[in-house]
DNA sequence: CCCTATACGGTACGCGCCGTACCTTAGAGC
DNA sequence: GCTCTAAGGTACGGCGCGTACCGTATAGGG
């Protein structure tokens, strides 16, 4: 018999058994006891360095997946929106999504584990690179500057999003997302400078200073 | 001590003790065992009626919010936008929201539940109200025919509801609706009739019918 | 008016899983 | 070699879901 594991590699070889776990059976499938089984130990060593199961869970999946896209870079701007979408409809249909998906919904009860999983799920990477990308429109004299405004950039992401929610979870298809580009990004962003131009800080100006403001 | 119940008002008593516990624990704090004892019965009678907690979630949620709204008639465009926005974000900021984020979290795992919750969560109705919203604006001439275009009404819904699950779960702030309806939703109503206006039988057509198509 | 099928009430239980407690044992560092 | 930390092993309490079994009320038909 090998020598018994501690620290470093027991928590990597833990984390694998977890990150397994995560993908075979999904977050509400994984088990402590099955994890501490895979990984050849117990469920003290793995009580010793996560609190919760939740806890083990989004390490697990950060475990998992760290890789980071690079920016497209199509030499258009409906040719990178796209690009974007498709890449992220696919990682979110891949298991990866289904597992996130699962974290997603048992940190709902959990505010912290909730913050936790944002900051992981690189949603804030994402949103830069819209915005980057639409400044790269912009410079090409694709679209107009005020283009590159963080409520446009986030829309397409943000009604991809909403539609995984509405629909089951198997991924959406290709024609939603050309939509998507088609009749809602580029109009928007087409319409922009003409006469819809609207800075952010005109915004309060025209409600009054916050007229029904909550919280 | 009174004669036993049956039926009808002994499903009702289960309903309301369910929506009961739904409304103080949220569903993940919602016990079979509870709502038994609350409604003064045991859990054979449940479970002869609901095949398991889930199933009763979503029925005591439906008793518990049958309301309907009547569409909002501002007599203009923008405002009819905002008054949608802000009920729904009423609706979803409440207690009700809270239990209806928990339900579907709860839910994400069975697709049959999902459907079901789509059903009932009135999703399809909120749409409609979009479209004939639009229209009446078209009506007025305060927009053109085209943009009433169902993925153009339904986009500021969708963005709603990525905003919440987004943020964690308190209400999302009216300057963020507000932003939706005028930095998204009316340029890209306007936009639209212009040079934009894209019918949705003609995207298959550039797309060559469904370059890259999933599933 | 009684009789029976049906549904309710009560209770107990098996199961799975989380998280904890307690003790034994290995092995790293001094 | 000794000690102290961290591992392994095991057992347990608690909770909650879903099921089984059995006595009992009551509706509805004969």
């Amino acid at each position: 018999m090998s020598t018994r594991r501690r620290g470093e590699e027991l928590e990597q070889a833990i984390l694998r058994a977890a990150a397994e776990e995560l993908r075979e059976s999904g977050y509400a499938g994984m088990t402590m006891d099955r994890v501490a089984a895979r990984a050849g130990t117990n469920k003290n060593a793995i009580y010793r360095r996560w609190p919760h199961r939740a806890a083990l869970g989004i390490a697990a999946y950060r475990h998992l997946t760290d890789a980071v896209m690079p920016d497209p870079d199509t030499g258009s701007l409906r040719g990178d929106a796209l690009e974007m979408l498709r890449r992220a409809n696919q990682t979110w249909s891949s298991p990866y999504g289904a597992i996130l998906r699962g974290l997603l919904a048992a940190a709902a009860d959990d505010p912290e584990l909730l913050t936790h999983m944002r900051e992981r799920s690189g949603a804030d990477t994402m949103d830069r690179a819209w915005l980057t990308m639409l400044r790269r429109a912009a410079a090409r004299g694709e679209a107009p500057t005020a283009a590159a405004h963080p409520r446009v950039a986030t829309t397409p992401m943000m009604l991809l999003r909403a539609e995984y929610a509405m629909r089951g979870h198997p991924s959406v298809p290709d024609a939603v997302l050309v939509e998507i580009v088609d009749e809602v990004f580029l109009p928007l962003v087409h319409g922009r400078g003409s006469d819809q131009g609207q800075a952010l800080d005109q915004i309060e100006d025209r409600e009054g200073g916050g007229e029904r403001a909550q919280q």
